[in-house]
DNA sequence: TAACTATAGAACAGTTTGTTCGGAAACAGG
DNA sequence: CCTGTTTCCGAACAAACTGTTCTATAGTTA
């Protein structure tokens, strides 16, 4: 492989999250970050369409990594704990792992790109997970609107949780999401 | 009052919910809208100062409708029945008095912008009406939190609701919300 | 009718976009 | 080390979009 290739990726999305930071989406021109990233014109056409390719680039990285499996090898430390507790807080901890890139998305006015990204794959994960027959009140409920809500509610806290900087503690966050939550799915 | 300036308030808003139904937000220029509406470029320019400030007025218009206050002279039935179910109920139809413009901004891009809107105001809204003290498990939660979840987790329900083009019936979609979050404030 | 106000639309300078092209530099494999 | 390939740089360019200014026209108010 070229290092020459991966070096300008690094390069552009570097600048990207940068600019991010510091403006909003709609106001960085293509002209921008290839000045910030310090490379040709024709160089940032090779590699994305325009700066929505940047964005879905970025955004996919960022899904893929929040919401990849958890495995031995990962840092985290899940031994055997599949319990709800532990896979929101580890879907937490990978979300701050990214924190510079989460939070100037976050703030963006593009944030609903991410938000969509990571909804779609929370309905995916929390369908296969969730019990066919809900307990006490959830019984009367639409099954796929406990799905949705589930996801929707989720994804809220932990950008809510990411605008505020990530300041609470994960375990704090996961705690009283799940008191919110619960009668849902148990007891 | 000059009735030609609001005749071309109205051509804007129009030509730009349509827009918006047709194309993302993103790609929708000041010169489209223009054309669309049927007014000069001058004129255009003597109202907003681009195509932000036109979704900005749009936004605004609409979460003024939303949250407006129950009234008797309002054509919804709430006589008296200030219940939770009555003002969920209430916000929801209002939502779907405004259905093309909603639509147009639930898929579009720029989506956030009424989220964020509409969030602020739910959020100073349910602070009101939350009692001070929580019963049962959600006595342990912290009432900050509980505040944001439900502001969060409502509009998460009630765009849903929009973007599946307000197929569901209101009372459903209030009766299956107050099931998800009852347990944080009532019994 | 007279004074005022909003509009249409042309013209304009400045910016951004996406493409093309030729030459220089880095790389991979033998 | 040599050679063919890949990637990069950056200038130049046409097209599109932006926001402003100006003049003439037409609707509104008193």
């Amino acid at each position: 492989m070229d290092r020459r290739f991966d070096r300008t990726e690094r390069a552009i999305a570097k600048a990207f999250t940068e600019l991010l930071c510091i403006t909003s989406y709609a106001s960085i021109t293509t002209s921008e970050i290839i000045e910030r990233a310090g490379i040709g014109r024709s160089t940032f056409y090779a590699h994305y369409h325009g700066k929505d390719d940047v964005l879905r680039a970025v955004v996919q990285s960022i899904c893929d990594h929040v919401l990849s499996p958890v495995g031995p090898e990962s840092g985290h430390d899940f031994s055997g704990h599949h319990t709800s507790e532990a896979l929101i807080e580890h879907t937490l901890l990978h979300l701050r792992e990214r924190e510079s890139g989460i939070r100037a998305l976050v703030f963006s006015d593009s944030a609903g790109v991410l938000a969509r990204c990571l909804r779609e794959q929370l309905v995916a994960h929390i369908e296969r997970m969730l019990p066919h027959t809900l307990p006490g009140n959830a019984g009367k409920m639409d099954r796929t609107f406990v799905v949705r809500f589930l996801a929707g509610s989720f994804l809220d806290t932990a950008l809510r949780w990411a605008r505020d900087g990530f300041a609470e503690d994960p375990v704090y966050i996961a705690e009283q999401y799940l008191l919110a939550v619960r009668p849902m799915f148990r007891e």
